[in-house]
DNA sequence: GATGAATGAGATTTCATTCAT
DNA sequence: GATGAATGAAATCTCATTCAT
């Protein structure tokens, strides 16, 4: 509902969608330093005032597109439950069609890691991350229990190890295009797979 | 020859090394965006210009910052041979001490993975993370075949994935210096570990 | 009628005099360009937009002080008869204790004289220049037939002098509070007596 | 020789003075509001940063206008000495051919005048009147011992009172063009002629 | 080599003004 | 009428970079 435009100043919620999409359009074609408020303003038919108005910061407009597309993908691509790694090598394989925006998920969380003091950017990756490794931690436990994933290591350790290799994994493809993000991570589930699965796994093989 | 400090260009590579010295600490203290070249040519008695002179642009001073320390990272924590994780451990425990670095690192890395057109910049962690890969396929892969490290996935896919998670988890511990890097480090570890070496170490424990 | 606040838009026309009274207050302490519309709003409790509602844009804002000025003083300082310089002497005196109004007088007269086409401030103060001229004509042609005025020079060209000088001194008089206004006015009223009447003075003293 | 282009940095010089043609050109074209740094960045072919750098900031650049236009009329209007006002009148005349210029006067008095606390302009302007009723009160005090000016009236009045009205009179012919500055400021030089000289210009005429 | 001046690009701030409610 | 949101114009500030000496 919320992007359907209805309720005071509904176009100014289309705008700032609008702002976003132009901005992370820019920002796959020329890199994060040459994004200017300046052209992303015209492309969007506004001035630089008026996307300050609306996002406050240039960093804070780079930030709304994070939020924005971690909002999408969410609901794109909804963790399963137990064991289940397909929705996370689904957003992988699909992050490979967007590189302009793993680009800028990899710059602005490691400004935000490098922020000294805190900072919005700082605030709002550190509640993702623990979001995500609770999340994750959640779901290996249980695939633990159910005997899906070894568990012969802590789950959290698993979860923080996912996310960092997913993390990493999008650096070097984005150097490399050679490197495929989706198999290096089917390699890292299988690394987590339990003995016996395994086994069978070379049985059935 | 290079870091010996002695013959006509002597005084020249010291001033070098002092910029990057002191553009460092002050990377640690104020953050990427806040270091400009003013500040460190205050820090270091000299003018903007004379920085430019020597580095040819700011981001080409971030770039030397980096390759520096790698060269003295390649030289502190030499790469063991087979299975031994040891200086890889090393290296993590010692980036604890070094936030300031680490950020560098992970910045500079995910703006070059996101250059557009190639930079030198790019082309520095594109031919870094394709060695720092290569070294590693080949050692696990040695490990392999020594038994050490299991062999029902790639040793470049470990290789690999190895990488990614010392990248990532750095982004993760900067956020929240609660992570472990080390201990996540050995998760992993112990993750590649054969069938055989758990069951011992699930024995011995 | 119009000051006495009855009927329909007695509130409205109360809220007008406020808003000139405090704006006309923030311009004596800040200086016509520090005087923004944000200031004036919150001084009366109100919005900016509140106050565009009543005055169309802050130069008509501006305007509207010195024509409610004009006003008042029209009424408090009625042209005398004759060679009456007295009220002109009294309004000097009397501007000698609202400095900034005289700065406001002074500078939208300035401004309006510079606008290149017409607007409303550039009308108002041509027709307030030649109101007050043919004022001063009239009754200095009548004091010339009196006598009480030298004849030698056109009554026009001194009523032109006449404003002319008030103007010039109070520029002088703002930028140096040593500046005596009313005993320069004094001394072009006595550049303007007949000989036979500074004779007369000369002999008295 | 300050505009001969010599010694370090010649050209600098050169586009400072090209910037304060432009921009006088501007004003009298647009008017003083409507004369944006962006306007004359354009039309000199520079930034506004350029201008910035060079000036300070948009108000200093009007008063390096001022300055540059009081030094030039200096040179070209040189205070006569005793009662000739001959250089005076060739100046007002002059101006008739300058309205910007003049309407550039007024308003950046005006504005210096009004300024709350002590400002650059306000302290040039407040030295300029010191500067100028000084002058003319030396040369009117010379032409009182001379018998060419009358002297019952203090030279230093006469002086502050031309000023003023020289002032008073631009803003009138700016707003009217009908005035004649130069016939006004003849009527006041009769004002201050001596009686003798009036009776003899009488018989003479 | 080194430096201060010059320069432009870009973000941000500050306003007045317009729009939608 | 009144107001908060939206908007653009313009000044200013902060940088990196280039130029002249």
């Amino acid at each position: 509902m919320a992007g359907t435009a209805r309720g005071p100043y509904a176009k100014t919620e289309q705008f700032r969608l609008d702002v976003l999409d132009a901005a992370l359009r820019i920002l796959a074609e020329r890199g994060f330093d040459a994004t200017t408020l300046q052209i992303i303003a015209d492309e969007v038919g506004r001035s630089k005032a008026g996307l300050l108005h609306h996002f406050g910061s240039r960093e804070a407009l780079m930030l709304a597109i994070v939020r924005h597309r971690d909002d999408v993908n969410r609901r794109a691509f909804p963790a399963g439950a137990g064991d289940d790694f397909g929705a996370t090598l689904d957003l992988v394989t699909h992050n490979t069609t967007v590189p302009g925006l793993v680009a800028l998920f990899s710059i602005t969380a490691a400004l935000a890691a490098g922020d000294p003091d805190d900072t919005d950017r700082r605030a709002y990756f550190r509640e993702r991350y623990e979001r995500n490794r609770a999340g994750f931690t959640r779901r290996l436990a249980e695939a633990q229990t159910a005997g899906t994933v070894r568990d012969d290591i802590p789950a959290a350790d698993i979860a923080s190890l996912l996310l960092a290799a997913m993390d990493g994994l999008q650096i070097q493809w984005l150097l490399d295009d050679g490197i495929d993000m989706a198999a290096q991570l089917s390699s890292f589930i299988r690394l987590v797979q339990p003995a016996d699965a395994r086994t069978q796994h070379a049985r059935g093989a």
